[in-house]
DNA sequence: TGTTAATTGTGAAGCATTTCACATGAGTAT
DNA sequence: ATACTCATGTGAAATGCTTCACAATTAACA
């Protein structure tokens, strides 16, 4: 339906070009905002930094959104590019660890404007359990098993110290999740099947501190 | 002593070989306090999955640490690989917007440990400013310029809403921080010479999202 | 209705990154 | 010393990703 029939060999989407695709997705909501109707691969790459042929090749993955010599409607192509990224739709999710950055996760915008509904909270302190967090209560982190498979649980958040990262992801396998989006900063080890991403803010400030000392200018060619 | 010297060609260094020397930074210490003297490309290859051609190549680009037959020595390359990345030395880093990431960056553990150290917060809000976060005083964002270059802030996080994000990068830049971690979902305009790295925790979500609608998982997660 | 201008979609070329494969050097044991 | 083993460092091959360049297609307008 979405992915042009007749093609029995599923082409490997390189991670790059989904990421690309959130970045469209995101662009394409504004624009929708700012009251587009259409847009070029050539305004969609000026303000994603990009050449029009990286996001004309993205999209031509996926299929043909576009019309020649007018460019991509962007209610519909922002509609495609939910349907690829599977955000079409409501995940439900779910927080363990509610310290600093699990509360902060729970108010993040950006995961309910795209579907992902945090809806179970865990936590194994006795002062958190039982508290309200926007609308949710805390559960004992005991029953992670059970209430991750009786509410259906799509993916997990893991917000907790690294010391028992690894012992939680391994009651969520258990529960059949198989999305998990880490902050603990330590390799999971899941079975094949499990999907992990790791979140570590701390990789970012390294890579700037990498460009500072390099004196690499942004755009370009190394040194000073 | 770092580099090779006499080596007037400094080659573009990607991407991916900085955040996987920030990964093989946090495995070389956890190996080292495990009581590792030395660690093999193998292994450490393992630890992160990776091939070991892969990690010796990554090392490669700097210089060459180990010693053939035996690995590498676990305490010196970390060093090595932290004189890198820039994370041997303390950076004064200013965070902007006590909110619900905000805050949880203050208590970030990460940060500390490889050497970004929060030494100013900022926000509007009248309620906050004054107040302390973990024995910082929350400054008036009025005053954001002028005290961001008496302090000698050379990194700052943008940790405030988007709609004001590029107003605050603008002041920012003309206090000449070369360096942006930016939370804000949006992108940022500078100028050449400084250096931005965004932080999107829906995009990792979404990654997930694409690889459960697409990739089914071998043991066949009912979907359809 | 024909001509012009715009912009897509896509093989192929051009780069970049990863992996291979092996010569090389270091340690160990006899 | 010599032989043997291990594991690095690195050109070269393989693979993957991005950019180029242009035919194809559509809208606009005379």
């Amino acid at each position: 339906m979405d992915i042009p029939s007749g093609s029995p060999t599923k082409k490997r989407i390189s991670e790059s070009t989904i990421h690309r695709l959130s970045r469209y997705f995101r662009t394409l909501s504004l624009l929708e905002k700012e009251n587009f109707e259409t847009v070029s691969s050539k305004e969609l790459a000026k303000r994603e930094k990009l050449t029009p042929a990286q996001v004309r090749k993205d999209l031509s993955f996926f299929g043909s959104f576009g019309t020649r010599g007018l460019g991509y409607p962007v209610a519909e192509l922002k509609a495609k590019v939910s349907r690829i990224l599977g955000i079409d739709r409501i995940w439900r999710v779910a927080l363990i660890g509610v310290g600093n950055i699990g509360s902060a996760m729970v108010s993040y915008k950006e995961f309910i404007k795209q579907g992902f509904h945090i809806v179970k909270l865990f936590d194994n302190d006795q002062r958190k359990i039982g508290s309200n967090h926007k609308g949710i209560i805390v559960s004992d982190i005991k029953n992670l098993r059970t209430e991750l498979q009786d509410d259906r649980i799509e993916m997990v958040i893991v917000a907790v110290p690294a010391t028992v990262a690894q012992y939680i992801v391994d009651v969520v396998v258990k529960a059949e999740v198989k999305a998990i989006l880490n902050f603990a900063p330590i390799n999971l080890k899941v079975p094949p099947g499990v999907h992990v991403r790791n979140e570590n803010m701390a990789m970012e400030l390294e890579y700037l501190s990498f460009a500072m000392v390099n004196h690499h200018s942004p755009k370009g060619i190394g040194k000073a």
